[in-house]
DNA sequence: GTGAAAGCGCTAACAG
DNA sequence: CTGTTAGCGCTTTCAC
């Protein structure tokens, strides 16, 4: 923080009072400042290259006009930069500030940090979790507003934005059947976290709808860390007596897996099968052909817990939202009509 | 920024002043405090739950304990996930904080970010791109220090990292060359930047070096914004009448249509042709055979971007250092002795 | 050993 | 219309 101009450096050089220039630069309207001193100091100040301490006002004010962003890990996948982005945009937007931080998924690391972020004055902080889940509203905050960020609460009065991992389902699936297919298999996760049982619901419950009865040989669930899980559902799903023509995978890595299991069984995407993904990354586009997935709204949940987060900040008394944003469906070459 | 406790609260809970309790917190050494006092004001301050604040510390110590880390677009892309992880960590270690700002590569924005940074009195920038190129120092910082990162400038008063990338291109080829091959082709990207001209270098030069005859039909630019490029390049490199059995590309992404050229040219990899990647891409690992390739320092170039920085930061006469960083090798199923 | 006081840069209330 | 003053929370001489 080396030497920068100060008011006073801007006030004497004006031949005026700080409080002169600290009025005419923040047009503040009780403040009678001639327009012609205005003009000058302000363009003094220009001149001089003044810029405000936001330190020194945040103090005065009792506002930092900083926002912390914690993650579990967020910080670290790919998965998270859409996040950090959204947030970074609104905050931007409303001229605050995002301090970064992340927890590595280690609970003593993270109060660690939330306790930096107090001392910082932060007014307020996002807590963003990688995959979507239900977490604890982190402690030790005191008053300070939270919200969180791909991650849900039991507790009613905490606001927080996820995914609709029903309606993303139901996207996917949709795409499947308006294209004809009716025997649709399901590639979950493993874990038992919301992602997995959102869009579980959400298979089975567009079937349902579309009259299909629902034949649990169909979903099959393996890790999703990488293809390898996906690979061999898809096997196994490949080999049965009536094979589904169409596969919803948990995520596109996946996807991927599927990808292989296909063309070792001879069977051509998406003429012989077709197949959607979950996720939009980045190779998605390159497979070949290139992956339909749904893609989560990270971006939006960045955006929406900033906007949340200021609104809390401004009126403390207002009661916490729960939001569920939907994915949007990116179609590519993946699905087509079943085979014949 | 709710109220919270302040150091006067501390203070007369203690019953004591603050000044003895700003000694006994921070404990100094010259402040003859008597070990009780020192004890009673900790543990007064614990039950409170006291935090200093920092913005209050910053003001008075005229330094506030905060790094403002701007990228052009680079909180955006997942390659930048680790520089910012890097950095994190590096000004975790060094209780210091970070303020994160994307530019999304808009000079005008940047320059308005590079301001709030400077109002927010942040003690130095780390300035990051996407990928390793040549820019210009932001001006406008004034006595601020910065240093790039996976950028490196022409002047040499300002500190650098970038990856090394023709120790990069070298592993890459030495594997190659390692496994038996000689005729390798390069995929190389069709832009200018430093990492194409790097990489080209790195190639010739481990060729020459293994006394193999530069063929300048073995090289091709391509796009490498996706697989298309990687596609189209190995498709005219393996209609050679004497084609490679190696083939180095400039990026994974690029690998990934060379996989599928190679399928549809009935080529197996790793037993027909090999091939290594650049990047170590969160899919790499899932292609069929995983891609060996080289990963990127930017986890490490992240940590030494803000290590290198708090050196400035203490002694802003020390001399500016450029450094480069090697990748590593990351060996997976891609690369095997040629066909016979 | 400990406390009083000044001052970091700024804004807001109040005087003039 | 503009200047003076107090005070945000903290650290640091300097007295006692």
């Amino acid at each position: 923080m080396p030497s920068r101009v100060r008011i006073s450096d801007v006030a004497s050089a004006a031949g005026v009072s700080i409080a002169t220039v600290s009025a005419s630069l923040n047009e503040v309207e009780s403040a009678r400042i001639s327009a012609d001193t205005r003009a000058r100091v302000r363009e003094v100040a220009d001149r001089l290259g003044y810029v405000p301490n936001r330190l020194a006002q945040g103090l005065r004010a009792q506002r930092s006009s900083t926002i912390g962003f914690i993650g579990d890990r967020v910080a670290t996948t790919p998965y998270a930069v859409g996040m950090v982005r959204g947030a970074l945009e609104a905050a931007r937007a409303a001229d605050r500030v995002i301090l970064l931080m992340n927890a590595e998924g280690d609970p003593e690391l993270e109060s660690r940090e939330l306790a930096t972020l107090l001392q910082h004055q932060v007014d307020g902080v996002l807590y963003a979790t990688m995959y979507h889940r239900s977490v604890e509203v982190p402690s030790g905050l005191g008053a300070t507003p939270v919200v969180l960020v791909d991650a849900e609460s039991a507790d009613p009065t905490v606001s927080s934005v996820v995914p609709d991992e029903i309606s993303g389902a139901t996207t996917a699936v949709g795409e499947l059947l308006d294209h004809g297919h009716r025997r649709i298999g399901f590639i979950n996760n493993t874990e038992p976290i919301l992602a997995a049982t959102g869009r579980l619901e959400g298979y089975t419950r567009t079937l349902e709808r579309a009259g299909i009865g629902l034949d649990p040989t169909l979903i099959i669930a393996a890790p999703s860390i990488g293809p390898e899980g996906g690979y061999r559902a898809a096997r196994q799903l490949l080999e049965l007596p009536e094979r589904p023509t169409g596969l919803f995978c948990f995520r596109d890595l996946m996807a991927m897996g599927v990808y292989q299991a296909a063309s070792e069984a001879g069977l051509r995407i998406p003429q012989d099968l077709s197949v959607v993904g979950f996720d939009n990354m980045e190779f998605a586009a390159g497979l070949d052909p290139g992956l339909t997935t749904v893609a989560l709204p990270h971006y939006e949940m960045g955006t929406w817990g900033v906007r949340e987060l200021l609104g809390l900040i401004d009126s403390p008394s207002r009661k916490a939202k729960q939001v569920k944003l939907c994915g949007q469906l990116i179609r590519r070459r993946s699905v087509a009509p079943p085979p014949t």
